[in-house]
RNA sequence: GGCGGGAUAGCUCAGUUGGCUAGAGCACACGGUUCAUACCCGUGGUGUCGAGGGUUCAAAUCCCCCUCCCGCUACCA
């Protein structure tokens, strides 16, 4: 009989920096489901690797003076390694650069142009350079990038466009008819209100502002931009062909079955990449999960904060699988996971050291002590052991469940419960009571087999999760991985092996105190190295504007400004409604700095005030004029105020 | 502003189609035990189940309203 097959894949890892433990979890969830998917018999395809085009890294590339090839090769083998430090068992690393890929891509790109489903037109727009994004005026925040919050340059260049209208409708029809296809089901709410229902824009497909991606063949001014050349990975890496010379594997594997990604890029999975693939007529994925995030406990990490935890530094002070622990564990369903390092030395502590680790190491300790080791079914049963044995048959399937719905914390949450049972079992059976006892001899021999048994099924069942621990466990039991197939019946661990003689610690426990200082023995290094460009005063490098005339800059008219009051616009989150006095009369002026002044803050302050602007509603408040703000790359604002005292309605000039 | 989600023990959260004294883990306290990594087992407690109102024999669970948080989105001169 053919196996079923099951294939999987990542997100592709943007090359511009070292992923963070964030990026990492999402490997270790994808390579947990497709182990587990390979326990259960399917013939599994799990892909993943990197997305290496774009002007950001032809940025960060020139700025270390090296090529973006040369600079993508080496950070997405520093990917690549950490995805095999986590022990992520993929079957494909991609590389956007990969040939194979960039001539499908080519091919995509031509085909779609001579389909009509890209058309050329031109873009027109605020562009943000770290982003490389197009914007609307309306689209953006306080004038800056609403991704990033960085400033943006007026732009226009000539792009491709592909049309998503025209699909729309049978989108919409799919996502209806299919309710698994977008998960968690709360994210599909989101994409049809606020994009699909309202209407699709048509999506542009190119850029001529950078050289550092995959060129239109056709026209080579342009370069495919981000969606069609990421995306297809997901076909390319199978060895899809658009001539009709697909490999096997594109045959045997798509339609992928799992598209696991972060939920900040679900738009584009769950309507940009559909819509591409219709309009190549080809079959959808059958599912998208958007997953939540891993956050650290003092808010989100940054590299500037200098709290970015990294896997390896994980790995080195907890070891891999706790790690996989960790961020399997700690991540809910739908909600952001919270990392803490108390909450990892607790984990670290309680569940794998106390519960799991200590757990095999009295179990082979006694095994040991009381019969050397040698491990036999001797068969007196008590009804005490009911329990164990039932709870160990039923793991097995309620770990499936649990799977089959990717609910992995809860999977791996029922495998401890088994761990815990065992150790109640020990409690409430005495061996070292029994052991006092030469006629309980076989009694204690079944219940040291019982144990053993259980521990050995539990440990195979933790394999998809903790590999080497599980792997660990079952050496040392001197056994060997448990098929799912093999889990129906009691007993099936061989009577008369041998465990080994000396445990070997699995977990250790650890001292809060000392990871903290071994944190700290870490962090100080990390901000040292980033602190060259943090500290040496930043300087900020604009794309020039059209120049102007001194006639267009007269028509503009700064005053000094004097705040006099300020409040809060009812319903807005940015907004501050100031009561300017300038001269004799006074303004009424919005401005989206919330976040960065309180009403407080703004009273009394002297600022420099666009007084001439036309007057416009925001928020549904009139607003008279502008505060001038100068903006960081973080998008920390800083009122202009006069470098020595000046009235109230000064003329800046 | 629009749409969606959430508010449950000190902390992180479960609570299925409304039904017995509201649960788990961790932390805390006490007791037991000694095979083991001072570990394991047992017992215990407080919870106005965000506020208020309603439906019902019965609501954390359904309806209304309010407050606060979060996500997406729009506006943000």
């Amino acid at each position: 009989m053919e196996k079923k097959t099951y294939y999987l894949t990542t997100a592709i890892a943007y090359t511009s920096g070292k992923p963070h433990i964030g990026n990492t979890y999402e490997a270790v969830l994808a390579d947990s489901i497709v182990r587990f998917k390979r326990y259960q018999g399917f013939d599994v395809r799990f892909q993943t690797g990197t997305d290496e085009h774009g002007q950001k890294i032809e940025l960060k590339a020139a700025e270390a003076g090296i090529t973006p090839k040369e600079y993508v090769d080496q950070v997405a083998g520093e990917i690549k390694s950490i995805w095999d430090l986590m022990n992520t068992s993929y079957d494909r690393f991609i590389r956007t650069t990969d040939k194979d890929h960039e001539k499908q891509v080519q091919k995509i790109f031509r085909k779609l142009y001579e389909q009509d489903d890209i058309y050329k037109g031109h873009y027109e727009g605020m562009y943000c350079t770290p982003c490389e994004s197009f914007f609307t005026n309306s689209q953006l925040v306080d004038g800056k990038c609403p991704d990033c919050g960085r400033e943006c340059q007026p732009a226009k260049e000539e792009a491709y466009f592909l049309r998503l209208s025209k699909y729309t409708d049978r989108l919409i029809e799919h996502i209806n008819t299919h309710p698994e296809f977008i998960q968690p089901e709360s994210r599909k709410n989101e994409m049809m209100n606020n994009f699909l229902l309202p209407g699709l824009q048509d999506l542009c497909v190119s850029r001529t502002s950078f050289k550092w991606g995959i060129p239109v063949d056709f026209d080579e001014q342009h370069v495919v931009y981000v969606w069609i050349d990421a995306l297809s990975n997901y076909i390319t890496g199978l060895g899809f062909d658009l001539d009709g010379n697909s490999d096997d594997l594109y045959k045997k594997f798509w339609p992928a079955d799992l598209h696991l990604i972060g939920k900040d890029i679900l738009r584009f999975h769950t309507i940009y990449w559909p819509i591409m693939l219709m309009a190549l007529n080809l079959p959808l994925p059958k599912q998208v999960f958007g997953h939540p995030w891993l956050l650290q406990g003092d808010g989100k990490m940054s590299k500037s904060k200098g709290n970015v935890i990294y896997a390896d530094d994980l790995v080195s002070i907890f070891g891999v699988d706790a790690v996989r622990y960790f961020v399997l564990h700690e991540m809910p369903f739908e909600n952001d996971g919270i990392i803490t390092w108390d909450l990892l030395v607790e984990r670290m502590n309680s569940d794998l050291a106390n519960t799991l680790g200590n757990l095999v190491n009295r179990t082979i300790s006694m095994s040991n002590k009381y019969f050397d080791g040698v491990v036999t079914n001797a068969k007196v049963k008590e009804p005490v052991d009911e329990e164990l044995i039932s709870l160990t048959l039923e793991t097995p399937k309620k770990v499936e469940e649990k799977m089959d719905k990717l609910r992995i914390a809860d999977a791996i949450t029922d495998i401890f419960v088994l761990f815990k049972r065992c150790n109640k079992y020990i409690d409430e059976t005495m061996p070292w009571v029994l052991a006092k006892d030469e006629e309980k001899k076989s009694r204690l021999e079944t219940v040291l087999y019982n144990l053993v048994e259980s521990i050995s099924l539990g440990a195979s069942l933790l394999e998809s999760f903790m590999p080497e621990t599980s792997a660990n466990i079952l050496a040392q039991l001197g056994d060997t991985k448990r098929e799912l197939s093999d889990m129906k019946t009691y007993g099936k661990y061989i009577s008369g092996t041998k465990v080994v003689e000396k445990p070997e610690i699995l977990f250790a426990r650890l001292d809060l105190k000392e990871v903290l200082e071994k944190v700290e023995a870490l962090m100080p290094e990390k901000k040292r190295e980033e602190k060259p460009s943090e500290h040496t005063e930043p300087i900020m490098d604009l794309e020039a504007k059209e120049e102007i005339t001194y006639e267009d800059f007269m028509k503009m008219q700064f005053q000094i400004g004097e705040i006099i009051s300020c409040e809060e616009v009812p319903k807005s989150k940015k907004l501050l409604c100031s009561q300017v006095k300038i001269g004799s009369q006074v303004k009424q002026i919005v401005s989206g700095i919330k976040q960065h002044y309180t009403k407080e803050e703004m009273v009394g302050k002297k600022v420099m005030v666009l007084v001439n602007l036309k007057p416009a509603k925001l928020a549904g408040v009139l607003s008279e004029g502008m505060l001038l703000c100068a903006e960081d790359a973080e998008g920390k604002l800083a009122l202009m105020t006069a470098e020595k005292p000046m009235p109230a309605g000064a003329e800046i000039c």
